[in-house]
DNA sequence: ACCATATTTCTAGTATTGTCGAAATATGGA
DNA sequence: TCCATATTTCGACAATACTAGAAATATGGT
């Protein structure tokens, strides 16, 4: 693989988990995916949704698309209904870029202040 | 404390959790913050940014200047330079909250999966 | 007081994004 | 086939954001 080759990979990379955050990065959508969240795993349909946070259906449905698109949730039809849940994979492989980012690679953030799994 | 205060206040957390994503929620914005994580703690002065990245000044000025409103970076002035660091204490905040979103709340993902400090 | 360097602010153009009403599409049932 | 319901797509507008050249400001040295 070439140098610039190498690079792109990585700017690629970069440009990916920008767009994530950047799908997390209004209040109406990250309100969705607190709300998805919190269904976790059975999800919701788009009606349940739209109850919860009285936004209009083509707003919503404009969100939830955003969030489809860059991978941060998955979408399956029931029927007329259309369910939609988090995506765990691209929500932990988030965490887990910003954990590296802060944590691991300089320490500028210790594990223990982010979580406690030794009891 | 009302109800609907209550929810006001719940809803600016989430609508400054959600800036801080937006901040991060660009390709350019996104890089400095590594670079900065990377230099943590002494930061970098501006033109070591500008070098390293090859950003025009003035949109590295704004780029900057969007992440230090979000509390995202910190910056200090040394002479004529400036220097940014990492604002760790926001970032471990941010990390938190969707970390309890995700891990903490409902376990759709399991904290092992973003870290392990337990050797 | 002047100069050189570092960085920001100003100004502006283009592009992208958030919003939402109305119309279109999809599905299942009568 | 027609209807009711769920959801998306279309079209449009306003607002915001990214970009960057040029001018302005800040600082320290001579």
């Amino acid at each position: 693989m070439t140098r610039s080759s190498v690079a792109s990979k990585s700017s690629e990379r970069v440009a990916k988990y920008a767009d994530m955050f950047s799908a997390m990065g209004t209040e109406p959508r990250l309100r969705i995916m607190q709300l998805l969240l919190s269904a976790h795993p059975e999800g919701m349909v788009v009606g349940e949704i739209q109850d919860e946070l009285e936004i209009p259906n083509s707003t919503l449905s404009h969100h939830l698309d955003k969030l489809r698109s860059e991978g941060l949730v998955e979408v399956q039809r029931e029927g007329t209904f259309l369910r939609y849940t988090a995506n765990t994979g691209a929500l932990q492989e988030l965490l887990q870029f910003l954990y590296a980012e802060c944590c691991t690679r300089n320490k500028a953030v210790k594990p223990q202040d982010i979580v406690q799994i030794c009891k």
